[in-house]
DNA sequence: TTAAAGTCAATATT
DNA sequence: AATATTGACTTTAA
């Protein structure tokens, strides 16, 4: 994503580019507050903040060192390696023989086999990535559209020396100064202590694999409409609370039981990974994968030896959801056993596979979902969780996770009584925008210094340090800045109405179907795959931020009157015309699609 | 302990 | 009503 996100950073593309990370990094540069002169500033913070902040007026060395630790992150690692890797990955593609069991993703797609660009193999949809060699024989999984298996090909593994797994994440390592140098420096030129290293080879070769796929008529559609009526049988919302009730679900009923008996039939699922129905399950016993996993076999760790391209599952998962009307909060409980949020946030900001930790499960269980035929899946929605493992094949989802014990503090005369809610905390305005101003510059700010920034903002210093995390965190992960997220898109889709009919015109099926395509980590994704935080990424969104940044900082300087800043103050406020930084930011209304949206986006800041 | 990853879940936006 | 955002837990690794 990183990468081809960088490079598909089009013209037009600039505002969209920055919506994800803005929120971090930017500065609404039309805000009232900052253009007037940041007097705000002065009533929030106490006075010499910024000085405060300055490594060097406080802590000369203590900062000094920190922000010079800060500094010397380890640097990313091989996104040049990454970037020859593609081009063989689409050359080196897997002759599927590992694609035997392909009839079982027949059950819901069928691959196009008239595809120019994947002439004839569903090979194409195997991840050229080779990262671990030691691969399992029986992985039926390899059907999936969004499992690629990683194998050894052509050498594809000598490129993949750093892009195992595990490869390290490195944040912008930049060479920021510290936050001093934030305040003596100009702030036009040198805003960003990282100079923009010159385009990543990834960048000029957005060479998109798109293979695209055809729902199959599962639900009687025929592969013309994709089944993208939106007439279709959708989810429906149990009657009451009491939801989950198998019976819940009647009209699915008879749709379940078709789909079983096909299902059932289909040899290859038996056979399959892939978790069988409910009632399949009564008549063909789940299959227990003997093999070397110990236990769960259906939950086995196919991390090592099978990739899922996350992106394009949640494309897929993001169209299932939207064309059976299946609220997000329904699937990410019940399926997922996550929160509505967390759900969303995942698919829009889906991480690689190989950048998962236990992340993985996640993936893996909306995976076998949409593994299911269709009538099992909605079938599934209206079960009970424990039903819907089973149903699914997974081990009961990792137990609930970080279900929060609320031991919140409950009122004071409050006892057995339900717990107060958590509050929670917001920034102020000022807060957020100072304490992104500092992160744009010192991602990773000392102990001290974050000390010093939450007595300034008047934040708890855990409140700071997580601000930090979490900015690091999502700043990193960004999502393609310029192409909309999976969701996006079909939001988008049925915004154009392209889904919402099943009489589309050609052209309109092209778009669906490349939208639905399954992207290959080719040149452009392998970047992001293997390395998830190029640099590339930063420094782009940092060129795009600078001038608004500098001019936040200035309005904060501005209002600082402490003793050491005065020359800082000098220099730094020289700043950018605001009219540039509007134009720059504010303006393409153009863009229909989300112009609007970077606006509204930048004035809710 | 600290940091990162994975989420929760309140609440902001659409 | 549904989806997006986001500060802060909880769990994992180091």
């Amino acid at each position: 994503m990183e990468s081809s996100r960088t490079a598909a950073t089009s013209t037009n593309g600039t505002e969209k580019s920055r919506r994800r990370n803005t929120d971090y990094l930017q500065i609404d540069p039309s805000s009232t507050f900052i253009n007037n002169t940041g007097r705000g500033f002065a009533e929030e913070l106490p006075e010499n903040f910024l000085d405060t902040i300055s490594p060097h007026p406080i802590t000369p060395s203590a900062s000094t060192s920190s922000a010079t630790s800060a500094t010397e992150e380890p640097a990313t690692s091989s996104a040049p390696q990454l970037a020859s890797l593609a081009p063989m990955s689409m050359s080196s593609e897997q002759p599927s023989s590992s694609f035997s069991s392909a009839s079982l993703l027949s059950s819901s797609y069928e691959t196009i086999k008239n595809e120019p660009e994947f002439s004839g193999s569903t090979a194409g949809l195997l991840s050229p990535l080779h990262v671990d060699s030691r691969r399992r024989e029986s992985h039926d999984f390899n059907t999936s559209p969004y499992i690629k298996e990683e194998e050894d090909l052509d050498g594809s593994h000598l490129l993949m020396g750093g892009i195992r797994p595990d490869t390290p994440t490195n944040d912008r390592s930049t060479d920021l100064g510290s936050i001093s140098s934030l305040l003596n420096e100009d702030h036009h030129t040198n805003t960003i202590g990282q100079s923009p290293s010159p385009r990543s080879t990834f960048g000029s070769d957005p060479t998109p694999m798109i293979q695209r796929q055809l729902i199959k008529n599962e639900d009687g559609v025929s592969p013309g409409s994709m089944g993208f009526s939106k007439n279709h049988q959708g989810y429906q919302k149990p009657r009451n609370g009491d939801r989950m009730e198998y019976e819940k679900a009647p009209y699915q009923r008879s749709l379940l039981n078709q789909a079983l008996s096909s299902v059932i039939s289909t040899p290859t699922i038996s056979s399959s990974n892939i978790p069988t129905p409910p009632s399949a399950h009564i008549a063909q016993p789940r299959r227990i994968y003997s093999t070397q996993d110990s236990n769960d076999p259906l939950n086995a760790e196919i991390g090592d030896d099978i990739y899922i391209d996350t992106k394009d599952l949640c494309k897929r998962i993001a169209f299932e959801l939207k064309n059976h009307s299946i609220p997000q909060a329904i699937f990410a409980e019940r399926i997922l056993c996550r929160s509505q949020g967390t759900l969303s946030d995942l698919l829009r900001n889906p991480k690689p596979w190989n950048k998962l930790k236990s992340g993985r499960e996640t993936f893996r269980r909306m995976y076998n979902w949409v593994a299911q035929p269709l009538a099992t899946r909605l079938a599934i929605l209206d079960m009970k969780t424990e039903d819907v493992n089973r149903a699914s094949g997974m081990s009961p989802p990792t137990p609930a996770q970080n279900v929060r014990t609320h031991s919140f503090r409950r009122s004071t005369s409050d006892h057995d009584g339900p717990v107060s809610k958590r509050p929670r905390l917001v920034f102020t305005d000022i807060q957020k925008r100072t304490l992104q101003a500092i992160f744009k510059e010192t991602q990773r700010p000392s102990r001290e210094m974050q000390q010093t920034i939450a007595e300034h903002l008047r934040l708890d210093l855990s409140t700071v340090a997580n601000f930090f995390m979490n900015a690091r965190r999502r700043s990193r992960l960004g999502g393609n800045i310029d192409e909309p997220t999976p969701f996006q898109q079909m939001a988008e889709m049925y915004k154009e109405g392209a889904i919402a009919t099943s009489n589309h015109s050609a052209e309109q099926r092209e778009m669906i179907e490349r939208g639905f395509g399954v992207s290959i980590p080719g040149p452009s994704h392998s970047g992001e795959l293997l390395n998830g935080d190029s640099h590339e990424d930063d420094e782009e969104l940092d060129e795009l931020n600078d001038s608004e940044l500098a001019y936040e900082e200035d309005v904060e300087i501005g209002d600082e009157e402490e003793e050491d800043e005065e020359q800082a103050n000098g220099d730094i406020l020289p700043t950018p015309k605001v009219e540039e930084l509007e134009e720059k930011t504010v303006i393409k209304e153009e863009a229909p699609d989300d112009g609007e949206y970077g606006a509204t986006k930048l004035a809710a800041n």
